[in-house]
DNA sequence: AGCGTCATGGGAAAAACTCCCCTATCCCTA
DNA sequence: TAGGGATAGGGGAGTTTTTCCCATGACGCT
């Protein structure tokens, strides 16, 4: 049989990466020849070891791991990228996919997915979990990204959103704006309605995301 | 040499087990001999295989990985559990301690930190990663500025205010909780008022500026 | 003139929030 | 060992907010 896979495991944890290694020796097609710790890493190791597949964490320190399947992807188009995150929301796998990775699953995955995923992003097939790939399915229909939405807020909507997140509650805001109570309590619900969101807690956080605040 | 120290690895993530597990057994003196993905499922099992040393994820659907801790040294106040958590932040450690954790480390640390941890949790030693016991006991005499209210939580009232902050709805929360939603609610006002806070979305903004989550 | 979009708010039913009260544990201490 | 003080969990009822639907003007564009 011809030679091995070559494999690059990104993750900014030590241990989880040990516990990678680990996991993905037990195949005998695989073998583990480089490791990094940070986005910035990969893309220097990479460049270096020209592994057949990346294993990248998303969520790392620095320029982290969506910043890094760009830039690999864009040095060499045929770069074969797995995305593992933790995350299961399909937000993560759309960016990653759209970063350039061909395969996308999560942590919270049966350890054989994991082996399986590989095999098959060196094979150059797309893989993604199951699951999250019927999300974005559907998604795709409903068509909603919170981050997306909010440009699709008037500027008066726009006023309240900034004042929502910031903690002000609708009457307060009504007064400060000089509203009716019922025209700042319609315009949350129509707001939080366009974002996709259910709390003001999550205003403030989609807010702080997009930098609207600077803390 | 007498028998081996016995292991309950507790992760949502099953990929994540096993990879512990692999690093683990490379010790001779360990022996995992259970897992378990939720907090309930730990307890339940903890008392059923009675394993020396309980290696305790903290962000765990359902009940969570504090609360777990909590009923499993309720019940047993000689268990010895090692919290292994992604955050940093020395609330957190806090927390997992004054829950009854006796180690606490945290996923950026080596391979190696986790063996030895292991084997100083069995031991019955405190393990307090370097770092974070550093800050800890910088906080304990810098006093508590900012936070001074968020220590007046009580656990269960900061497992409350955590989802909150999140943006889940207090109804989600109390299924999330397996509490009644009237319960949920009050905490929510008793939480709102202990922080002198009005809204959900300025809870959400005092966590993140207290680096209670990442982003 | 006609149409769409936006800002503004009313009404009513549904849901959430408050405040107060109660119970049951624990744990600590006199 | 009884009692005090936290803490966890939850009910009742009144008050507020949300939500959803609808209506009115203003403005701009064709």
């Amino acid at each position: 049989m011809n030679r091995k896979i070559t494999v690059m495991l990104v993750d900014d944890h030590a241990v989880v990466r040990a516990g990678y290694r680990l996991l993905l020796s037990q195949s005998s097609h695989i073998e583990i020849v480089r490791e990094a710790e940070c986005g910035e890493e990969a893309c220097q190791f990479y460049a270096e070891s020209n592994p057949d597949v990346v294993v990248m964490d998303l969520s790392m320190p620095g320029i982290g791991g969506l910043a890094a399947i760009r830039r690999i992807c864009g040095r060499d188009p045929e770069a074969r990228i797995l995305a593992f995150s933790i995350h299961d929301e399909s937000v993560y796998a759309e960016r990653a996919l759209e970063a350039g990775a061909i395969g996308y699953i999560t942590k919270s995955c049966a350890p054989e997915i994991l082996v399986e995923a590989v095999l098959a992003v060196a094979r150059n097939e797309h893989y993604i979990e199951r699951e999250i790939a019927q999300r974005l399915a559907l998604q795709r229909v409903a068509g909603k990204d919170a981050a997306a939405n909010l440009q699709t807020l008037s500027a008066r909507e726009f006023d309240v959103f900034c004042l929502l997140a910031q903690g002000r509650t609708p009457r307060e805001i009504a007064e400060e704006l000089r509203l009716s109570y019922k025209t700042t309590a319609n315009y949350s619900s129509l707001i939080k309605a366009k974002l996709g969101v259910n709390t003001s807690a999550e205003m403030a956080r989609l807010a702080l995301q997009q930098g609207i605040f600077k803390d």
